[in-house]
RNA sequence: CGCGGGGUGGAGCAGUCUGGCAGCUCGUCGGGCUCAUAACCCGGAGGUCGUAGGUUCGAAUCCUACCCCCGCUACCA
């Protein structure tokens, strides 16, 4: 029985999070696995914060805090973000402060040496003796050995364009305190992906299903990858295990090296926390899981590459990811998020003022899938009013409110000699209707999302060819096969609703007289003719406006404080 | 010759891999309905698919050249 392994990309515990992440990674992620549990499937989520590195280091210093603590400050911060937007993780964790973490970290770095994937060597790099550390190239200017140029980068020249190495770099200086660097000799451990890639990972990114265009992207990438280093010498991360890395006093793993394992150590913690210690293995080194990374573009490479070729280079079993949906970018009105520039939406003061599961809506209906894309304001007005309000509000509404006046507040009784010719004209007579899920589990989510609007707008058709107002003057049990028929649509969207706003799925089954749970109602997929209905006759819920409308001069007042700030 | 992404009716996009009547949402115009959140339903207008050339019976799609826009530097997927 296949189950499900889902993790978001680990955010760098550095900074808040914006839409871009949320679309990049997380919203979809959530979607995908409502999606598989509302179809009984067997699923778990993780994710927790990427917590090591030398911009935490540089973070904290600037704070006045220690590491941990500066980490832990924006651990938080993105895990009230993810909550106030319905990213249902089953374990939330961080890198820094999962118990096994540096276990699992130590415990991949020594089968990989073991395996022969890991080599050492000795190395000059540009050292800060001001700082008492070594400085990582982008950290670093200095002369361009080329054009003379001064303020070259420690990786390449913006002046002349050409490619550098930090260590050619004429009186290379630190970018953080200007001061001067020495070149000074130090070991480190390097991952062998050549040889990974001769072994396995060639022939396997070969095999992948994955789009003509990152598969060109990794071939292009493999095809000159370097041997890596994946040590540093910090103090902030996990140390090298002594038993295999004598003499490593000082180093610890680099953090692209560690913070992917944060994936296994955080679905141990989750095992663990339901009486599975050891339950993980049968989640990563079981040939019935199926790992899929929801990701940003930019992480193609370290969740394509390298990744996959340190679980399979642990020969211990580890299952190698199905699927690696990668979003591109999602930018603000045209620009890239930019908190410092004030390019950006204050997500608490939005919380306040919006709904979240509106803008998950719209962010899926927007989503960068093929191309980058933008959050305009415009664009999510159109979507709650246009889309959500008069398609899905309205059909409620319009529906509801003729059953409570006119059927005293019950839901209408079917009458059965109606319900056949109702069925045909709803189901295939008004339209295509579609199973959103379908493209969810295909990563197509705005195809998902026109397809539940899509199966909305059918029934308008249906009440406006059946017209039961003029039927509650003629022929008031038709009127009240029509409503009913309607109203155990308007129930099926409730359904449909759930991955992609679970609370207002949740509102529109109560209004719609629905008991209990909506997720607990199951998935409905294309529903069929003569068995698709599930309400209980009964009593409607109370009838409100699910999606209220918003004001042209709300949107005009975000697009000027957007330009206000932004200037 | 730095690399990558993109240029399709007023706006935003799909379609390009695998050539075959140019599609969707919004907006707009006209009509219908009156149950509903001035909502809903039906119909219309609007595009030489960035430019030029080529291949082909046939090109948004394949080939060549060129033009324009956006990232690749920063707390930042």
């Amino acid at each position: 029985m296949t189950r499900h392994l889902v993790t978001s990309a680990l955010p760098y515990a550095n900074g808040p999070i914006h839409f871009g992440h949320l679309i990049g990674a997380y919203l979809p992620a959530d979607v995908y696995v409502r999606t598989l549990r509302m179809r009984g499937e067997e699923a778990l989520f993780v994710c927790g914060a990427d917590e090591h590195g030398v911009a935490i280091t540089l973070g904290a210093e600037a704070a006045g805090t220690p590491p941990g603590e500066y980490a832990a400050g924006w651990r938080d911060a993105a895990k009230r973000t993810f909550d106030a937007f319905g990213i249902a993780f089953d374990q939330w964790s961080g890198t820094s402060v999962s118990p096994r973490h540096t276990e699992f970290v130590q415990s991949f770095f020594r089968r990989l040496v073991a395996n022969g994937y890991f080599f050492e060597r000795e190395s000059e790099q540009l050292y800060s003796e001001s700082g008492g550390r070594f400085l990582a190239d982008r950290y670093v200017t200095g002369r361009c050995p080329n054009c003379e140029f001064e303020e070259a980068r420690g990786d390449e020249c913006p002046r002349c364009g050409s490619w550098l190495d930090a260590l050619d770099l004429g009186d290379p200086r630190s970018k953080l305190d200007g001061s001067t660097l020495v070149k000074r000799s130090t070991k480190h451990w390097y991952l062998d992906l050549p040889k990974l890639r001769e072994d396995h990972l060639a022939k396997w990114i070969g095999d992948q299903p994955w789009k003509a265009n990152v598969k060109a992207f990794l071939e292009g990438l493999l095809k000159d990858v370097p041997a890596r280093a994946m040590t540093r010498d910090m103090a902030w991360g996990v140390p090298l295990p002594e038993d295999v890395a004598p003499d490593s006093e000082g180093k610890v793993l680099y953090v692209w090296f560690d913070a992917p394992i944060g994936y296994v150590s955080i679905t141990a913690e989750w095992c663990a926390a339901n009486g599975d210690p050891e339950g993980w293995r049968d989640w990563w080194c079981s040939s019935d899981t199926q790992l899929v990374h929801f990701i940003g573009k930019d992480n193609i490479p370290f969740h394509c590459l390298i990744f996959p070729g340190m679980l399979w280079g642990q020969q211990d079993g580890y299952v190698m990811p199905s699927a690696v949906p990668a979003m591109e970018f999602y930018n603000l009105e045209g620009n890239k998020f930019s908190t410092s520039a004030g390019w950006s939406i204050d997500l608490e003061r939005f919380e306040q003022q919006f709904d979240t599961e509106t803008a998950r809506f719209h962010m899926l209906a927007s989503a960068p899938e093929t191309a980058d894309s933008d959050w305009t304001w415009e664009g999510f007005q159109a979507t709650v009013n246009s889309g959500l309000a008069d398609t899905i509000g309205n059909l409620a509404t319009r529906v509801l409110r003729f059953s409570d006046k006119h059927f005293d507040g019950q839901l209408p009784p079917l009458h059965p000699e109606h319900e056949a010719e109702l069925d045909a004209l709803l189901i295939g007579g008004l339209g295509e209707i579609g199973d959103p899920a379908e493209h969810v589990l295909n990563y197509r989510f705005r195809k998902a999302t026109e397809q539940l609007l899509a199966n909305a707008a059918v029934a308008n058709r249906f009440i406006d060819q059946t017209a039961p107002w003029g039927l509650r003057k003629t022929d008031l049990e038709r009127c009240a096969s029509v409503l009913r028929t309607a109203s155990e649509w308007i129930a099926l969207i409730a359904r449909w609703m759930v991955p992609f706003m679970p609370h207002k799925a949740q509102q529109l089954w109560q209004m719609v007289g629905g008991r209990g749970e909506v997720a607990a109602a199951g998935w409905p997929g294309v529903p069929q003719a003569g068995a698709w209905r599930c309400l209980e006759d009964g009593p409607l819920g109370e009838i409100e406006g699910l999606f209220p409308k918003i004001e042209d001069a709300v949107i005009e007042a975000e697009r000027e404080r957007l330009k206000t700030a932004g200037a």
